[in-house]
DNA sequence: CAATCTACTTAGCAAGGCTAAATAATCCAG
DNA sequence: CTGGATTATTTAGCCTTGCTAAGTAGATTG
């Protein structure tokens, strides 16, 4: 409706909802479009994301991980059910706080990460491996940006 | 491993795997982040995805709207359900072809995509709000190329 | 006009999220 | 040192979103 009077004043109001709504819509098309490659590794997208956070960041407690992957308790109780299930991480319960449960990704579940990023984002990383080096950097500038933001 | 020896030559291999696998976290988050917002509008983002396109895009088959979404076509069957029955889109018979449905949205559906884009970017819109114009303008670079990049 | 193909729907499965409530352990007041 | 609050996790149960397989109805074609 109203449209910026100067390129740099604080952005306005509309075009930044629309540059959001945008990548929304962005976020829920790329999920879409790597699915299919979680599904053939058989783990799928929160697990990995879970996992990545046991194997990069070392044990966490289950809160500390529902914490750190956006979800409630009890949806990482489920993720970690499953990841023990398939033997890629196990529980292990605090000595100096018997409520507390420690999760620790296993060598399997190390290894599993590794192939289930590359199958994962094989596709995606392909599609990428076309962009200019200009282009490329503004995906760059922009995904550390947003996980700054998404973290705040 | 291997660091980039020059900025402008193709990019490497590795780096290119390592973007793609932060923009697939980030994705995730990122829809974890807005989800409660879509959950208070009773519309959900693949609700206002799929409506989005009738409103923009015109009237489409059951068929090309589950292309255009990246689902398949049983998943599309019940989202064009639960859009009915909200009344923000309706089925009409192809007369070339009755086997095809049409789906068109409704002057309801139109209004409530409006709100529910609203309120869906409001959180996403408020924590870009706070960028500088650098950063908007990777923000914005960036989804430019990925929707390319997502749509061929 | 029968076989086949296409478009959509139905049925049923699993993941992934949630809230509410149960269980268990710790902490702290008195 | 006991009893009530608080904290951590789990269990139970709901809903949505995806899928595949199989069913139905309409078009096409040999």
């Amino acid at each position: 409706m109203e449209k910026p009077s100067a390129s740099a004043a604080s952005p306005a109001g509309a075009p930044t909802e629309e540059a959001a709504d945008r990548l929304h819509s962005l976020a829920i098309h790329l999920l879409r479009a790597v699915r299919r490659e979680d599904d053939a590794s058989g783990v799928t997208a929160p697990h990995l994301s879970a996992l990545s956070v046991l194997v990069f960041g070392g044990a966490r407690t289950i809160g500390e991980l529902a914490g750190a992957e956006q979800v409630r308790a009890p949806s990482m109780t489920r993720i970690v059910d499953n990841l023990e299930r398939g033997g890629l991480a196990l529980r292990e319960r605090d000595p100096r706080d018997a409520r507390r449960v420690r999760v620790r990704a296993t060598d399997t579940g190390v290894q599993v990460l590794r192939e289930g990023r590359a199958r994962r984002i094989a596709a995606l990383a392909a599609k990428l491996a076309g962009l200019t080096d200009d282009e490329m950097d503004a995906v760059r500038s922009a995904t550390a940006v947003l996980e700054r933001v998404l973290r705040g």
